[in-house]
DNA sequence: TTTCGTGCAAAAATTTTGCACAAGC
DNA sequence: GCTTGTGCAAAATTTTTGCACGAAA
């Protein structure tokens, strides 16, 4: 078995940055995270970790780690950016209006569509980030 | 012929907001634009037609405008918010990385496919707004 | 005439940058 | 040793707000 999911320094060097400790603390804390923490957020958590880190640093870590294709930056509406591992498979995201919780949902058939129609176009996907404001109707699966 | 499409003192009444100059201007602005403005834009294009606009006002009265449903705020990637005329079909905006121009398209399917995969979550969509960064590759409908 | 909108200037909030020092390679 | 990253503080950028006055209903 491979060590590749926690190998931080691997994924820096791959990605062709230096290793530094402030970075492999903001990448493993992205690599952690179920939700999706602004430059805030990271900064706390990794000053629980390692006091020392600045702000700017974290800023401009996401910045690198973005460029690198790393992670990738969610811009959503009245509020500052947050960040994510760049998915796997593209997806859309939902904020709950009602309690500004985000989650994710992810539809071949939706990516599937777009490519072809921007293809159409004749434009190539780089990348793609569908924000979906929705009001809690229900559980699912009922109804 | 009606004069709905030019009546903008109907269409503040309509929305329940006092009908000034200001506010006037700005939603004959937007309504009249093809493009996707700023505030910084809706100022200066507010100014050659009344000199007085305040950015201040621009930014009261986008809000208002938004909190009536009237227009939409577009929340895009490292540039100040733009503002468009409530769309009557949802629509995904392109970005074209190389130019920075902003296209718009409409795809019934995917509008119903996103509805229908919500609706099985449980939510109900209250709007959407899918940015789509591309690289033109080709002119449209050729290859 | 009462309520709400506007302009101005100051403030808030988020992100970026200059600089001197420290650390990676 | 050369190059790049970091912390700090200051600055830049976008958006919001307090206040006194003016305009809408």
């Amino acid at each position: 078995m491979g060590a590749e999911t926690t190998d931080f320094a691997q994924a820096l060097r791959d990605a062709g940055l230096r290793v530094t400790p402030q970075r492999m603390v903001l990448l493993s804390i992205l690599m952690g995270s179920a939700d999706h923490p602004n430059a805030d957020e990271l900064l706390a958590r990794a000053r629980a970790v390692d006091d020392s880190v600045a702000l700017a640093t974290v800023y401009r870590t996401l910045s690198a780690l973005e460029e690198a294709g790393l992670i990738r930056k969610l811009t959503l509406e009245n509020e500052p950016a947050r960040y994510e591992i760049t998915p796997a498979a593209e997806h859309e995201h939902i904020v709950d209006i009602d309690s500004g919780e985000v989650i994710e949902i992810s539809c071949d058939e939706i990516n599937r569509l777009r490519r072809e129609l921007l293809d159409r176009l004749g434009y190539e996907i780089v990348s793609q980030n569908t924000l979906i404001r929705a009001r809690r109707i229900r559980k699912p699966g009922q109804g």
